[in-house]
DNA sequence: GCGCCGCCTTGATCGAGATCGACGCGCCGT
DNA sequence: ACGGCGCGTCGATCTCGATCAAGGCGGCGC
């Protein structure tokens, strides 16, 4: 994710946009796309950079192309949530709210297809495809949200650090169409100070318990912050979740 | 809200429904109403009363008229997780899913207002104001996902009751158009178990964080469960948000 | 009235994860 | 080559909330 195409090999017309069938835009007609095309911009930011700040006013809103963004909440003395990732096709920005909620951080480089908000707006208040992919969308968040939610509230440190790496390979597997057989691997892009900002941990408890899971046997490190799963159906047990036998890529 | 109107005193037309400008219909037309009202059912449960198992066929899908209802999700050794909380003008069942994802409860006597599935995803295709009304309901259930995030990942057991009350305090007082100046009363419908799968806490810790409160003079017993704050700024410096002085409703 | 049961409270102890502190390693700029 | 810095690891200790255990209180049925 972070060492794709840079921003300047991204082709911006609508039609081979690599997020085209499974953006906010996935239902549009080709009208509607000559429309977004005509007030839609590309901006890129660097890894670690702002991209927005809690309580500032919204101008932007759209929909990451590549790289990963952050959504954190932070409490009046420093304690912060990750409360979301922003994924290639999520889109950033709320219909009807002025000012973002949330702090919104890069995680790596990451490239969004912008609008000016109240174009957008005004554009999606007449196409009720838009809206009902948003809707879409925004139940899919949630539900994500919600598993987020038993994760924090509910499961060990142990039990989060293997939810998340269970997360990372299926994804990682669904994006390279690979099949997990046994034998799996993946990336491990983000920080221990990310990680502990999503699971609700600290860093060195993220740090001992990747430790532990290494030491287990479950997990074993390759060069380049690769993550080698040996038997998958272990870490989705250490995960606490059930389905148990089932490996859903 | 447990001991409001029975089912069988509940006004079943749309026009004179206590959730009307605040429901999926909000944004019907008068058309529309009439395609809802041949369509709707009211249907109660009891306290305690299951009215979905996660996995389980999704046929109904409705707004809550009156009660609470609470989604939970589990996991495989019984660690319960509050998801979500259905109030009154709240919608139960996600367009496009077949199967319920969480388990479904009454936490007090609870009626919908309901429509079989097939039938209101088919008015819904063909009514966008429907849609657009749902997505503004799920962004904001999306938000609350979100804050309580952050409660379960980063804050003290204290501070997550203080949360909870001053949210209660907060929504009986806007139900009643009390203004809180200093002195706010409010009920404890819910049971300390309910607090506990809420919170991410035990019940134990539960107790004895409502009783430190009490210590500390933040909130008096008073009969039949209503909780009474003296000064809800002290409550909500303890609750750890900030927005400090600022006694929004 | 009496006893039971559900809900709540309180005490004692335990343990997972936070906190504090030290250090290792790799990368970058000079 | 060297020093500095960001990031990660690891050990020692502390602490908050879980766990285990013992009642209290109130409503309800008999």
């Amino acid at each position: 994710m972070a060492n794709g195409p840079s921003p300047a090999m991204i082709d911006t017309t609508c039609e081979n946009c690599m997020i085209r069938h499974r953006a906010v835009c996935a239902l549009c007609e080709p009208d509607d796309l000559v429309e977004l095309e005509r007030i839609k911009t590309y901006r890129s930011y660097r890894p670690g950079e702002t991209i927005a700040w809690a309580g500032e006013r919204a101008q932007l809103v759209g929909s990451v192309i590549e790289g990963v963004a952050m959504l954190s909440s932070t409490l009046a003395d420093g304690r912060r949530q990750m409360v979301g990732l922003l994924l290639p096709s999520d889109f950033l920005g709320r219909p009807g709210r002025t000012t973002h909620a949330y702090d919104v951080v890069a995680a790596t480089e990451v490239t969004f297809c912008m609008f000016r908000k109240a174009e957008f707006e005004r554009l999606v208040t007449r196409t009720p495809r838009i809206e009902r992919r948003m809707l879409h969308m925004t139940l899919d968040e949630l539900d994500s949200a919600r598993e987020w939610m038993l994760l924090l509230g509910r499961k060990t440190a142990r039990e989060k650090i293997a939810s998340l790496f269970v997360i990372m390979a299926r994804r990682d597997a669904a994006l390279n169409q690979a099949r997990p057989r046994d034998g799996l691997r993946f990336p491990l892009y983000i920080t221990r100070e990310a990680m502990a900002d999503y699971l609700g941990l600290t860093i060195e408890t993220v740090s001992r318990q990747i430790s532990a899971l290494r030491k287990a046997g479950l997990i074993e490190f390759g060069a380049n912050r690769m993550i080698h799963v040996a038997e998958f159906v272990r870490l989705i047990d250490a995960s606490g979740d059930d389905a148990g036998g089932g490996v859903r890529a």
